[in-house]
RNA sequence: GGUCCCAUAGUCCAACGGCUAAGACGUCUCGUUUACACCGAGCAGAUCCAGGUUCGACUCCUGGUGGGACCACCA
């Protein structure tokens, strides 16, 4: 045992080395043993591990260490997720390079190298740290080529289901970045905007008075709509209006779910100013005018205004609509628009030709399927179905960035015949690579144009199970995990809506069955306002500066304080309660362990009742701790094991033995030595998968030479000890006994270990006759007489 | 607007419908050295509101209030 048991940082060092140079935390892709795998979302590297890492990693990694002691081979593949506008920009700032001016592949191999080379290492040391037991040689890139091959040949299997095809649509556009976003890209935001009264005509002459807060959008309006309940219009059915400024006749229409309270009860729609007007265009089949352009101008239908962006064009018109006197009010309001949520800019919609994923037909068994899969905590599964019930599109997986995994698909230039890769050659670039045919089997047509656009990330991380198992091809392993649902997924609540979701999907179109059989769903780690913590906000804590002045365990122990599935708002208590349960157990184990200095290992013939009734106690707290464990509910198991620790072993088993381990000798000792060891180590075992560098410590110091385990990581969870039938109430007066007189001795304010003689009533001595030897010693009373309860001094 | 989660001492947090509502931090009192002053023992301190079900409710039901998350809407 060092010295200093307290000063964590070596001790976590030499562990972390340990377990490294011995491979504990090997996956075994040929051992026989039952295989436990775990998905977990590859992080975005764009710097050091945050604080939401560590939180939500600690808690894996506690199920992870539970599991591979209850005997599992543990699969636990590390991934970096590095196809989308993240990376881009990390790379393109980090090496000082335009992407768009570089072939694709020369990007990605910058990309792969850089990540590879300055990300991961520095990564993955602070996940070391913080003592991640994953096999992190297991490891894939989410743009390596094995994922591009994967990613293409999804595509490929998709369009040949039927579930692909291309629509020219529209989709949501984002002005700043250039390219289509998907609707979990959306963040709401608040704006001031300005609800503007303009006036229409009607065929009769009459002024029809539409509320807008797009003005700029006149020149797109393809009809007037308004309720057909509503009888202020009714007239209007059939007949058709004037567009202001613009004077062009448009139809005017019906729509149940035109909203007569809302403005003046009649709307303007145009192609396509929000997402209202997107809907009415597919009901009605309203022509279609393109007003914005991709970087956010106005086109030629806007006569004079063409070429003003969006903001000065709507300026320009208010002003012309006021000169004109067809402004009758305006109105300031605050209201919620869509942005893209890394950008921020107001999201429009172009249309645009995009690849589909077909899903809305399969909503029922999206649900149904999701309700196969064991959630925890369970209903986290509202999420999921409130989010498949409120699905309006399929799944647009185009993106018009340079860089990611590009569609493995060409267009014969003549017919426009679909030409998809061969899935030998994948995987390919289309802007690089030639299709796999020489001829358009339609139309013969010699000439092709390659798809310029990209995947969208998630349709690659989609498929995390299918890039995993791949990666243990030609093992064991491989073929028994090949056809099957891994065993569960862990991450955050915030991405079940497109991570898991999406990851169902394509794991039901390609194979037909579930991608894991349960999910693990954990909260964020919160500021201490109840804010979630992000660098953005800076209002987080790197994970470093903890490691660096509390330790591993200390932080694991403030992550296991959790309940599952609930966010934490960051403990600063915790912290101290950690290092306080770390110097605990360091102390009573130096007791412990000077104790057992002259001890065989050996079961004594006969086990002092006393010691039996402690190990029964024992004995209640792994039950408890493992079914626990079992159920992910790693904050109940820390609270039981170190309970157990606290108050049963060191406040009273320890004190009571103290004496009889002091002054016996032979069998009395030894069942106390046999009782501490036990103890001691299961007492480790059980928090071990929370806090495992001081349990190793304690391990390889002592057990290691009877126990014949390389580590404790990997020796077996502890299962309760035989002994006979014990009374537990006999424990239980105990207990009551030696805690009445601690409250005599500090009432007469006598110090714990003062002299006394304690008055027992006949009844109890009776009961605790077995061990009145240990009662007598842990309240230092140097007789017992009878009568009702009494301390003397 | 829809769906879901949460509400317990000054703070954090626990309790199959059933003993005196547990534990930690903090406060207060006392003690201290053969594991531990980064200590020990002890005292004080709580179920958001209004109904209901029940022999019995922190727990179940209804309604409210407050906080949070996700989704939808936002002319």
């Amino acid at each position: 045992m060092s010295k200093n048991m307290t000063d964590f940082k070596p001790i976590e060092r030499k562990w972390k080395e340990f377990w490294e140079k011995e491979n504990i935390y090997k996956f075994e892709p040929n051992s026989n043993k039952k295989i436990f795998s775990v998905d977990i979302p590859p992080p975005t590297i764009s710097g050091r591990l945050h604080m939401g890492h560590a939180f939500g990693d600690a808690q894996q990694d506690f199920f992870v260490r539970f599991k591979r002691m209850r005997g599992f081979n543990v699969l636990v593949p590390f991934g970096t997720d590095d196809n989308g506008l993240p990376t881009l920009r990390l790379i393109e700032k980090e090496k000082k390079i335009d992407s768009r001016k570089m072939k694709r592949s020369d990007f990605i191999n910058i990309c792969l190298k850089t990540i590879k080379e300055e990300f991961i290492p520095q990564f993955l040391e602070d996940e070391k740290k913080l003592g991640i037991s994953n096999d992190w040689d297991i490891f894939y890139s989410t743009i390596d080529e094995r994922s591009r091959k994967i990613s293409q040949w999804s595509f490929i299997d998709l369009y040949k289901k039927g579930r692909a095809y291309r629509l020219n649509s529209p989709a949501l556009w984002c002005t700043e970045c250039q390219t289509t976003i998907a609707q979990v890209e959306l963040e709401d935001k608040e704006e001031e905007s300005t609800f503007n009264d303009i006036i229409f005509k009607a065929e009769d002459g009459s002024d029809l008075i539409i509320a807008t807060t797009r003005p700029e959008f006149l020149p797109a309006t393809v009809a007037l709509f308004f309720n057909p309940k509503d009888k202020r219009y009714k007239h209007l059915i059939g007949k058709k209006a004037k567009v202001p400024l613009f004077n062009y006749e448009v139809p005017i229409l019906t729509d149940k779910s035109c909203d007569p309270e809302k403005g003046t009860g009649l709307m303007m729609v145009c192609t396509f100013g929000d997402q209202e007007d997107v809907e009415k265009y597919l009901t009605h089949k309203l022509p279609l005018k393109e007003l914005i352009t991709k970087d956010g101008k106005l086109s030629s239908i806007a006569g004079k205004y063409k070429g003003m962006n969006i903001k000065d064009a709507r300026k320009a018109i208010i002003a012309d609509l006021k000169k004109e006197k067809l402004l009758v009010n305006q109105k300031k309001i605050t209201h919620v628009v869509n942005t893209h949520e890394r950008c921020g800019r107001e999201i429009e919609f172009l249309p645009h030709n995009q690849w589909f994923i077909k899903y809305l037909d399969l909503k029922d068994g999206l649900i149904k399927w999701g309700k196969e899969i064991k959630w925890h905590p369970s209903y986290m599964i509202h999420r999921y179905i409130n989010w498949v019930r409120g699905l309006k599109w399929d799944w647009c997986i185009s993106r018009q960035i340079p860089f990611g995994i590009p569609f493995p698909v060409w267009y014969c230039k003549k017919c426009g015949d679909v030409i998809l890769a061969d899935e030998k050659d994948l995987p390919v670039n289309p802007l690089e690579d030639k299709p796999p045919v020489k001829t358009c089997p339609k139309c013969n047509s010699k000439e092709f144009v390659p798809e310029t656009d990209i995947m969208n990330t998630w349709a690659t991380s989609a498929l995390t199970p299918t890039i995993i198992k791949d990666l243990l091809k030609g093992t064991k392993a491989y073929e028994k995990i090949k056809n099957k649902p891994m065993t569960i997924r862990r991450n955050g609540h915030d991405i079940i809506t497109f991570w898991d979701f999406n990851t169902i999907v394509k794991s039901r179109l390609h194979y037909g069955y579930n991608p894991w059989e349960e999910l693990f769903i954990n909260g964020w780690i919160l500021d201490g306002k109840g804010k979630k913590m992000s660098k953005s906000k800076g209002n987080d804590i790197p994970p470093q500066k903890i490691l660096e002045q509390w330790g591993a365990d200390v932080l694991r122990y403030l992550s296991a304080a959790a309940k599952l599935g609930e966010d934490l708002s960051f403990p600063e208590k915790e912290l101290t309660a950690g290092k306080k349960f770390i110097t605990k157990l360091t102390n009573a184990t130096k007791f412990v362990l000077a104790n057992l200095k002259d001890y065989d290992g050996k079961k004594p013939k006969k086990l002092e009742r006393l010691d039996e009734l402690f190990l029964n106690q024992l004995n209640k707290s792994i039950k408890t701790c493992t079914q626990n464990f079992e159920s992910y509910e790693y904050s109940k198991a820390k609270f039981e094991a170190e309970n157990f620790f606290w108050k049963n072993f060191c406040d009273n088993y320890l004190e009571i033995i103290k004496k009889r381990i002091y002054n016996e000798k032979g069998d009395k000792k030894k069942s106390a030595q046999y009782t501490l060891y036990h103890s001691l180590l299961t007492i480790i075992k059980l928090m071990a998968p929370i806090t495992p560098f001081i349990t190793e410590e304690i391990y390889q110091n002592y057990f290691r030479k009877f126990e014949k385990d390389k580590s404790i990581h990997i020796s077996p969870w502890p299962e309760e000890i035989k002994i006979r039938e014990v009374d537990e109430e006999e424990f239980n007066l105990m207990i009551d006994i030696i805690s009445r007189v601690r409250q005599e001795k500090t009432k007469a304010k006598k110090p714990m270990n003062a002299e006394i003689v304690l008055v027992l009533n006949k009844k109890d001595q009776e009961k605790l006759k077995d061990i009145l030897e240990d009662l007598k010693n842990v309240v230092n009373a140097k007789e017992i007489k009878q009568g009702s309860f009494k301390v003397e001094f």
